[in-house]
RNA sequence: GUCCCCAUCGUCUAGCCCGGCCUAGGACACCGCCCUUUCACGGCGGCAGCACCGGUUCAAAUCCGGUUGGGGACGCCA
């Protein structure tokens, strides 16, 4: 028997054991949703501060449950992350021979056996376990079979998958999050490693390839803890030393229920198109479950990789809260250069057809004021669309509220009517000149500035709250300006007959 | 049902491993005040937590045991 030349290497030690060398295997059962992309993120940043190699494996054993569509969306989020990867992706489906031969040595070393239960007779016994409230585990049935019987079942052709035989005793490790673990072997089903049908199971192949790839951390989930300990197994039954494992925390949901394909998960490509920006959303997840333990939250994809080691990451399970990243959000919003955020905004904005490709050229300085007069009152890109969306359509409805406020008089036609006037003559159209006009009328008036003010916010915009007036007023245009007062001293005046 | 894991403000966390510096620190959210034409930003302040019970110790958030609570795994899924 000739296994691959990486278990031989590896039986007499590597020479490069000091490598890191990390994956992710995601199964393309679904996209890619917060709970694998924080696991990503942690492998990703585990092998760029070692200066190790990251590896994406695509774990398709199960043809029923995988589509190219699923692998290519996995990719997609990948890359939005900016998580680089250094290898693959590899396809397990693809080393079906390879987990086969591996299988075959099991069986020679009596380490794995046939099994020629059939999975409805599995089921039956299951079913029966439940009903009596006893636990289920496999009764060894066809371990029993006398070496006549497994010939004769094999002659006839009677399809057998492999189990592994789990020795007595106690399986232990040391995780690199929760610390040691252990369990007794008794607890633990002869699992199985190949199906009849030849096709390996995830935890054998899973080992399998994570041997070939010279995997040195394994790190995934807690929900993994039970795997772990077959995997183990699976390795020792090899004679192979197993990696070093980190179980990080689950990620839970408001319900404090595990984020799953089953369970509200949605693909991280939502947070994107939610208006997130790729940094704050990496910096976010990696700060769920890891911390610098400095009280520093704003962290840089560097210095992330920098600070990031598995010791800093806390056991217990966190929620994931959609406010919390909001505000991180809006803090690399507001941290953000003018024409990097007029780039991210620019989408947003053809998405709600309020500019086009074309004028989203014409007009760059125009949308680089208009970025920089709304930074800091939006938590995500979306939020330009929907806060500034006065500047690029006059279709709105005044707010109800505002209306009774600062349209609540007939002497607001005339003051209206003055300001425009005002404008008229203004020389040039510039926030300092407007805000002159409007502070000279009030004093003429003699009432204060910011009762005109609001109603002027109100007529131009529809709204009672946004960036400074005259920053407004000016990036509007004088034209559009007055057509907008017009129209709102129309509108009073029919409040007021 | 069996097994595994976890447990500090509502949420994310620091402190825990190596007991005293903890009157338990930071952040989100919330509430006040200041700044201000509004909204935000920013600044200042406030609210709020060591799950519980025992033990060890001069001393426990920190160590040990139990209870309770929460999560996860128990497939010819991954």
């Amino acid at each position: 028997m000739n296994l691959s030349h990486h278990l031989m290497k590896n039986q007499r030690g590597c020479p490069d054991m000091n490598e890191v060398r990390v994956r992710i295997a995601p199964s393309p059962s679904g996209f890619l949703h917060v709970g694998i992309a924080r696991t990503a993120i942690y492998n990703w940043l585990f092998a760029r501060h070692h200066k190790g190699v990251f590896i994406l494996r695509i774990e398709d054993t199960d043809p029923s449950r995988s589509s190219p569509e699923m692998v290519e969306a996995i990719i997609e989020s990948l890359k939005w992350l900016g998580l680089d990867r250094d290898e693959g992706p590899y396809y397990q489906s693809q080393r079906k021979e390879l987990h086969q031969k591996y299988a075959q040595k099991l069986l020679e070393t009596k380490k794995a056996y046939f099994c020629f239960c059939t999975p409805q007779e599995l089921e039956e016994k299951r079913k029966k376990a439940k009903a009596s409230k006893a636990d289920w585990k496999y009764d060894r049935t066809c371990l029993k079979l006398s070496d006549a019987e497994k010939e004769k079942k094999i002659r006839k052709g009677e399809p057998r998958a492999i189990r592994l035989l789990v020795p007595s005793g106690k399986t232990e490790f040391d995780d690199l999050v929760y610390k040691h673990l252990e369990k007794e072997n008794e607890d633990i089903d002869d699992l199985i490693i190949v199906r009849s049908d030849g096709r390996p199971t995830y935890n054998f192949a899973c080992v399998v390839d994570d041997v070939e790839m010279r995997i040195s951390h394994i790190i995934r989930g807690n929900d993994h803890i039970s795997n772990t300990f077959k995997q183990i197994l699976i390795y020792k039954a090899f004679e192979l030393t197993p990696p070093k494992f980190a179980h990080i925390p689950l990620i839970l949901g408001k319900d404090k229920a595990k984020v799953s394909k089953r369970h509200g998960a949605i693909s991280v490509m939502e947070y994107k198109e939610q208006g997130f920006l790729r940094e704050a959303f990496l910096n976010f997840l990696a700060l769920l479950g890891w911390s610098p333990k400095d009280n520093r939250e704003i962290l840089s994809t560097e210095k992330m990789i920098e600070l990031f080691s598995l010791e800093g990451v806390n056991p217990a399970n966190p929620i994931f809260d959609p406010e919390k990243l909001e505000w991180m959000n809006g803090e690399y919003i507001r941290a953000s250069d003018n024409e990097k955020l007029c780039d991210l905004v620019i989408p947003f904005l053809i998405k709600e057809n309020l500019i086009t490709d074309k004028t989203a050229k014409q007009k760059r300085e125009r949308l680089l004021k208009f970025v920089s007069l709304f930074k800091e009152r939006c938590k995500t890109l979306k939020d330009f669309a929907e806060k500034g969306k006065y500047f690029f359509a006059f279709d709105y409805r005044y707010e109800p509220k505002a209306v009774s406020e600062h349209f609540n008089s007939a002497e607001d036609v005339q003051r209206l009517n003055t300001f425009v006037q005002r404008l008229d003559q203004l020389e040039r159209f510039e926030k300092e000149k407007i805000e002159q006009a409007l502070r000279n009328l009030t004093d003429e008036m003699k009432i204060k500035p910011a009762p005109l003010i609001h109603t002027v916010r109100l007529a131009a915009t529809g709204t009672s709250s946004g960036p400074p007036l005259f920053d407004i007023l000016e990036l509007l245009g004088r034209e559009e300006v007055v057509k907008r007062i017009k129209k709102a001293v129309e509108f009073i005046k029919t409040k007021f007959n």
